[in-house]
DNA sequence: CAGTACCGTGTATGCTCTACGCAGTAGCGC
DNA sequence: GCGCTACTGCGTAGAGCATACACGGTACTG
């Protein structure tokens, strides 16, 4: 919209931020001088995203995805500096954007609740991009940032410093992403990993039976780990080690502030 | 092809779990028919991670390792039997084994604290490994199976449930890797991202111009964002994210146990 | 001593990302 | 209306990657 006279937008920080980004923000006002664009950034990403949800992320190369838009491998670089841009864009898209508060959601801990659920449950449906979500560095795509301005705004009322609420939402994205990186693995390849689990509470066995992991060997022994393919087929009365986390972590906040 | 004449350790589970891990284990008495072996696995991943340390992740290749050990690409194929099994055992050793219980720490909240800061110091000198942790799947390597050990030890007393044990060991490793993540990203090319950092604020301020994202803005003009770049310089009398976060956790914990 | 299981290696395949140059297009200033 | 020129999509090509396979040599087993 304004833009400044002196400070152009990526003058100041010179190619810090790639071009796609800013298309991304909407903040580029392509002159567009050349022929007509055939393809969108938006298009790109969301066929390289109907790829990765398909056929998993290792899937998706830059040839691949210009096949499933009828373009050449090339044509793609016209709209992405790298393929590690896509990845981040689609990334960003596979997020999507917060989910609005329900009305109910009043305080800062229902909303906190809903914030938690509401993202795992949208990595849910793109579990390929968990371990990415983290991988390039500090959030700058539209969606990212603007979760993270929901977890802001949940902690409005608090009187928590802007680092302390930072800290809370980092503690709990945290538990999101390492809880969803199990469940990722287990049903990403459900085949293989099935039957791995199933050996899992044997092999645990195995490599405690000399005695140098006592309390792993004992949780084994116990069983605890015996269930774990049947959890696969049935999820009904497994303990949910999201919610159980999810509710420490926000006793903990709760105690700090003096609740 | 494989000849398994009778109950080989890897016949109760059939390909589950790969050799090289079994060899990690010890658990492998090798009759060593033919030529004596040139390499170790050990070797291997040293070298391997020698690498990663100094050039990154993206700097291991099969070539480079082997050209480090002075051997040939196909020869690492003799004691892995693939990449990613070399990565899964290069992760292992990275976070390498729990630091032990210093004297003075009794009771399960100092264990877990000690727990949670050493392994965060752990993965702080091999910060391409960060990402990694969890990409294999459940744990199965030596030293991460110890590492959970000794999170189960921590919780022996606290009268929890092991999935309950479980399940804090989780939220807390999942801050810890959390907040590495962000720091990771920081050091690991401080040239490139110490530069970008210091259009963070910039950055954030001009995409939030618009008043779409209020609880963002508000921080941004607040100025918490401003310093980042500063800290990288100066970490002295900086926020600690991670303290901040494993206090809180902890809290959480206490308040479940009735603390 | 013969058999054979295993070693390390060279070659080859198919894939990846992406740098570069080309020919064609469409809006701008005149 | 007419170049100028920025921009388009594309073909080619190069470097690097993981790894399948076949080969000749080695050292233990029967």
């Amino acid at each position: 919209m304004e833009s400044d006279p002196p400070a152009d937008a990526s003058a100041d920080s010179p190619a810090a931020f790639p071009a796609s980004l800013e298309v991304a923000w909407g903040l580029r006002d392509r002159p567009h001088k050349g022929p007509k664009r055939g393809l969108t950034l938006d298009g790109i990403v969301t066929a390289a995203i109907a790829v990765a949800d398909a056929e998993g992320i290792e899937a998706v190369s830059m040839s691949r995805v210009a096949k499933e838009l009828g373009a050449s491998t090339m044509a793609l670089y016209r709209y992405v500096a790298t393929k590690d841009e896509l990845v981040m864009l689609m990334v960003d898209a596979a997020i999507g954007p917060p989910v609005p508060l329900p009305a109910d959601a009043t305080g800062w801990r229902p909303a906190l609740e809903h914030w938690a659920t509401a993202m795992r449950e949208s990595l849910l449906t793109h579990l390929w991009a968990i371990p990415l979500v983290a991988a390039h560095g500090p959030p700058v795509t539209p969606n990212q940032l603007a979760w993270l301005d929901q977890s802001l705004q949940a902690l409005a009322d608090t009187g928590l410093g802007y680092d302390e609420k930072v800290a809370v939402s980092l503690l709990v994205s945290g538990l999101v992403r390492s809880e969803l990186s199990l469940v990722a693995l287990m049903r990403q390849d459900p085949a293989g990993t099935a039957q791995r689990l199933a050996g899992y509470g044997k092999f645990l066995a195995r490599v405690t039976e000399n005695g140098r992991l006592p309390a792993l060997r004992a949780a084994v022994t116990d069983g605890a780990f015996d269930d774990l393919d049947a959890d696969l087929a049935d999820e009904a009365d497994e303990f949910d080690d999201f919610a159980f986390g999810l509710q420490r972590a926000l006793d903990g906040v709760a105690a700090y502030l003096g609740e």
